[in-house]
RNA sequence: GCCCCCGUAGCUCAGUGGAUAGAGCGACCCCCUCCUAAGGGGUAGGUCACACGUUCGAUUCGUGUCGGGGGCGCCA
């Protein structure tokens, strides 16, 4: 570990705290950046918290914490320039050049691994999108697959041991609609007339698997459609789709699970091609369908019953959710003997339990938010720990094309795809964007800002920066790599190199902050922030200047800035190009 | 009806129990003989929705009111 020096001054204080009030010696030093520069490089409010608690003036108390400060050993190593009490009993601390030059050495010598935390031995698992595998992803997903992937990153960022998991939902009533959209679009293709039902799936990628469908298999789940007319005919829409299942499960027999099993595998090979190209990969993709066949379900509902939290009425299983906080109580089993949706993530958060994460973070969309108090009420009543889980909900995306709203009918199809936005504004636009928001917060996608190449667009403005930083290494002839042998960093004195070398020594306390709170788009504005004072730095100063020592020590904090922002992009998954 | 999110500059949004509340865009003025002008410098713009409370201190925490968005199935 390198020398910090936010801890080492925060260490001073501890001492000077000993000695004016032993007693309040454990309170914690916060050491905070002010806001406006005339107060400082650090600010410390310790004598305002303790000074009613030791009955005395803040002021009062800031000095005697001042003249302790002072004689503390390590106070006169050089790197404060000023200590002095403002407002009300702050006491504002002005840092020397020496202590802002440190973090370029640093950054250099440490490379990628600059902000990196040590290890925590914790087991964290990330599960995000987890989309229906009944049609292509569409634009909300996508931000589900950019705020996943990035928390994900952080927190391994942040010394977390992390899995990315996809739970596939392929045992549920909407797969078997695909299916049998599928199949009566093959039927269709193959000059059989069928009646398409109201709620199945008809957008175009229904044909496309269909005729792949074809391709693949002929023939093979050819049967006379006319045994299907009557299903039709039932009144109710949603009773005439399962009777419309049900007939072409007893017409197919045993071919329906090979129907079923090609529909979902051409699905999930759409999506995590998708999520590839949009650069998130997961560890492990987790079937629904095996927690049915591992008997899971079963046995998780079992554990529920045998602890008392189960009772039957009106012919279905509930679980008494009521007893946990929720509204109302849930049915696990249907009346039909069907297990529900909640069941089966019942049986996959206890699977996920006895996997061993010491940490579960489900990134939900924010229309679940109603499901998460009847999941952790089923987690506390089958004896599980429920504050392991961390629900993430994630606002919805609206996209805007000059200016008005991208209309997105989901029941017409004409919904905008994940594929269609990344074709659009290309993968670092959509990456950045999706987290340039708080993600409780409702995302407004412009797609003609996104797509601008122009200083209005923050991701060109953020990646200009880098392309900038290796330009400069290209006109000296070396690259940033070779920034690391050692630099007389000293020289670095003027202004808006002092901000520049603030900036980067803040880094690994934003990535620990955005990791904490989950909040991947701190490090957005971060890298904004930076970006600016290096463009500030860039054109007020000549980087390549005739004293030699002067040039080498510019370039070496050339090659922090582009270490720091190289890292910070690839937390959020957007490229760091060279040249553009 | 119940629950969740939000209300900060003309627009889109950051922000923190602290000191004179920030950024980008838009508006106006200025800067390439020079390492990428996809850049920089400057001006203007605010009752942090409102009220009460907690606190030495509230834009931040709590309660209420008003306004906007979303969710509340034996769907997944």
């Amino acid at each position: 570990m390198q020398f910090d020096i936010k801890s080492h001054i925060a260490g001073l204080f501890r001492g000077a705290l000993v000695e004016v009030a032993p007693e309040a010696a454990d309170t914690p030093v916060l050491l905070e950046r002010p806001k406006q520069a005339e107060h400082g490089d650090l600010a410390c409010n310790i004598a305002m918290q303790l000074a009613k608690r030791l009955k005395t003036n803040p002021r009062q108390l800031a000095e005697r914490v001042i003249a302790a400060l002072r004689s503390q050993a390590g106070f006169g190593e050089g790197y404060i320039d000023a200590v002095e009490i403002a407002g009300a009993g702050f006491i504002n601390l002005r840092l020397s050049a020496k202590s802002k030059q440190l973090v370029v050495g640093r950054v250099v010598a440490e490379g990628a691994s600059f902000g990196h935390a040590p290890p925590t031995g914790r087991k964290v698992q990330v599960e995000f999108v987890s989309a229906n595998p009944t049609g292509p992803l569409h634009v909300g997903h996508g931000r589900g697959a950019a705020y996943g992937a990035s928390v994900a990153n952080l927190l391994a960022f942040a010394g977390d041991h992390v899995e990315r998991e996809f739970y596939i939902n392929d045992a549920g009533r909407q797969m078997d609609i695909l299916a049998v959209s599928v199949w009566l679009r093959y039927l269709e293709s193959a000059g059989e007339a069928v009646t398409f039902p109201a709620d199945g799936y008809r957008a175009d990628y229904v044909r496309s698997i269909a005729e792949a469908m074809a391709g693949v298999h002929g023939t093979r789940f050819k049967r006379g459609g006319a045994g299907l007319a009557d299903t039709a005919q039932v009144e109710d829409p949603d009773a005439a789709l399962d009777a419309l299942i049900a007939r072409t499960k007893s017409l197919l027999g045993d071919d329906w699970r090979e129907l079923h099993r090609f529909a979902l595998e051409q699905m999930l090979a759409d999506q995590k091609d998708d999520l590839g190209q949009f650069g998130v990969v997961y560890d492990r993709w987790f079937s629904e369908q095996s927690l049915f066949e591992g008997g899971d379900i079963e046995r998780a509902i079992g554990v529920l019953g045998e602890r008392g939290h189960l009772h039957e009425k009106d012919g279905a299983l509930w679980f008494r959710s009521t007893a946990f906080g929720d509204e109302k109580d849930r049915v696990v089993r249907r009346e039909n003997g069907q297990f529900t949706y909640f069941a089966s993530d019942i049986a996959y958060h206890l699977n996920k339990y006895e996997r061993g994460f010491d940490r579960l973070i489900d990134v939900w969309g924010a229309d679940h938010h109603g499901y998460i108090s009847r999941v952790k009420g089923a987690l506390t009543a089958l004896g599980l720990d429920a504050e392991r889980l961390t629900v993430a909900l994630v606002q919805f995306a609206v996209l805007y094309r000059q200016g008005e709203k991208v209309a997105m009918g989901k029941r017409s199809g004409d919904f905008v795809t994940l594929r269609d936005l990344r074709n659009e504004v290309g993968n670092d636009a959509a990456r950045f964007f999706y987290v340039l928001r708080k993600s409780d917060q409702h995302l407004d996608f412009d797609l003609d800002l996104a797509k601008s190449q122009s200083n209005d667009n923050p991701v060109y403005y953020v990646q200009y920066a880098h392309a900038r930083v290796c330009s400069v290494f290209s006109q000296a002839g070396t690259g940033p790599g070779e920034g690391a042998i050692p630099a007389p960093t000293d020289l670095l004195v003027n202004p808006r190199e002092l901000t520049l070398m603030q900036r980067l020594g803040e880094f690994p306390e934003v990535v620990q902050a955005a990791a904490r709170d989950l909040a991947p788009h701190g490090v957005a504005f971060y890298l904004r922030d930076l970006a600016a004072d290096f463009h500030s730095y860039y054109n007020a100063e000549r980087i390549l200047v005739e004293d030699a020592s002067l040039a080498k020590a510019r370039l070496a904090l050339c090659a922090a800035t582009r270490q720091v922002l190289a890292s910070g992009l690839a937390l959020l998954g957007v490229s760091a190009p060279e040249r553009m």
